[in-house]
RNA sequence: GUGGCUAUAGCUCAGUUGGUUAGAGCACCGGUUUGUGGUACCGGGGGUCGCGGGUUCGAAUCCCGUUAGCCACCCCA
């Protein structure tokens, strides 16, 4: 055992782990391309400040930040939204609209671990800055449908919940509570967790004897699923919010989105919930998780709109939404469903070597066959020919490539292939062009 | 930050009411095998039984502490 540990929440990734997240990293990469989005990163290491300025001070305390040799206060990132917001901050009026941008790396949170929970995990970010109307929310969706189905998951596997912070504002306005919207939220957020009385009660205490009748209301507007039960809703609160343009021009926004999924063919996968709101505020319209349908309550990705955070980093008024998936849920959800590929490494070509007077020949050759563009491996040792031939297999190589001190006599190498055993000879003066015919 | 459970080889786990030198399977290395692979047989390496303290003639085993892991709460950007 080693004398020394990796921190807790940090994992290691022995080859067949890291066969997996290579997996993970591919299909993220294949299909964010697919939908026209352009990779880019920022540094794992930032100022404290940055993520202060996006979620309060109080988020110090779940991250790992220390103060450098320079007596900089600086801070592993915990999410790269922020550093997104800066880069297009700084260069905002030079960037072609829209900007959709995406991004895979490692975030850090200073936080007790369990289940779907590390202290550094790998996510990836998908953004859209630019576009103000639901045209960016559609995309973005049919981005993150097609990215869990590129892991071959289906609408029997996962669900995505859509709800949308604005209409919580009209709605609650509309119940005469538009000054209180944003504590009644944060009560909304943990409905499902906590019971309804208890939720009650928190509203009581924040609103006084109306409280009660708020609850109901609220309960009312958390099942909603379609527009029209949207509307019921608003008209119990309020004729003359019903009737309002602010409702009917979010409600244009909502038609022109439910249109885009029917159209794009993914309606299945989306339904309407509005007890989706998502804890810190800084999400500013539509908003939506993607769930496991097998463990309700574990979200598999999430994100909104943020319209506001380009212009807090200092930018201009740059309207924006995203999403983020993080690796781990994703990589357990797959295991589960026993959809996580098994991968084995495989190359081209053992050399199996008879001795050391073949041994310079075939070192020769190794050398060249890798040259040109063939994988290939051999023993470092001198050992029998079936120890080699083992070693080969193991390898997990499609030939075997014999030199033994009868075929160079010949000017040849018997390649052997290593599923059928069937053999040949192989010239060696022409040997990538003949192991590449054999390969084809 | 709070609580519950757990900790023996790289992995999965045995280990009797406390009793010699802590075991098995898998994996790994070597041999049977200097011209033909997945099987078989033989052998080998690998452990301060998470760590520290206590009880005892004697602790992997009982007690206390601690650390780590898992699970839940909190939080979830």
């Amino acid at each position: 055992m080693s004398k020394f540990k990796s921190l807790p929440g940090f994992r290691e990734f022995y080859p067949e782990d890291f066969a997996e997240r290579r997996f993970l990293f591919q299909v993220w990469r294949q299909v964010a391309r697919r939908f026209g989005f352009q990779e880019f990163d920022g540094p794992a290491l930032e100022s404290l400040e940055l993520f202060k300025a996006k979620s309060g001070d109080e988020i110090e305390s779940q991250l790992f930040c220390f103060e450098d040799k320079g007596g900089r206060e600086i801070s592993l990132r915990p999410e790269l939204t922020p550093t997104l917001a800066r880069m297009i901050a700084t260069r905002a009026n030079s960037l072609k609209r829209p900007i959709k941008w995406f991004s895979i790396g490692d975030n850090f949170r200073y936080e007790r671990m369990q289940k779907g929970r590390l202290r550094c995990f790998t996510q990836l970010n998908a953004d859209i800055l630019g576009e103000s109307g639901p045209a960016a929310e559609l995309e973005l969706l049919a981005l993150l449908v097609q990215l869990l189905q590129g892991f071959g998951l289906g609408a029997d596997d996962f669900l995505i919940r859509l709800s949308d912070r604005n209409l919580w504002m009209l709605y609650l306005e509309a119940l005469g509570f538009a000054d209180k919207s944003a504590a009644i939220l944060e009560i909304v957020d943990k409905w499902e967790r906590i019971s309804e009385e208890s939720a009650t009660e928190k509203l009581v205490g924040l609103v006084g004897d109306s409280g009660s009748s708020l609850a109901g209301s609220i309960r009312a507007f958390l099942e909603v699923r379609n527009l029209q039960d949207l509307k019921t809703a608003f008209e119990s609160a309020s004729e003359e919010a019903a009737e309002g343009s602010a409702l009917s021009e979010r409600l244009d926004d909502w038609n022109c989105l439910l249109d885009g999924l029917e159209a794009m063919g993914i309606a299945q996968f989306v339904e309407m919930d509005l007890s989706i709101v998502r804890g810190l505020a800084y999400y500013t319209g539509f908003v939506f998780e993607a769930f496991d349908r097998a463990k309700e309550n574990r979200a598999i990705a999430g994100g909104g709109r943020y319209n506001g955070l380009v212009r807090k980093m200092g930018g201009p008024e740059m309207p924006a939404v995203g999403f983020g998936m993080g690796d781990v849920v994703l990589a357990d959800l797959l295991r589960e469903r026993g959809i996580m590929p098994q991968f084995v490494d495989t190359i081209d070509a053992y050399l199996v070597i008879g001795g050391d007077s073949e041994r310079s020949v075939a070192l020769a050759d190794a050398s060249l066959l890798r040259q040109s563009g063939f994988s290939v491996d051999y023993s470092f040792k001198n050992q029998a020919f079936g120890k080699q031939l083992k070693a080969a297999s193991a390898s997990g190589a499609r030939f075997a490539l014999i030199y033994g001190s009868e075929e160079l006599e010949n000017a040849v190498v018997k390649a052997r292939n290593l599923s059928d055993r069937t053999e040949q000879d192989l010239p060696r003066n022409q040997l990538p062009l003949a192991l590449r015919d054999l390969l084809a």
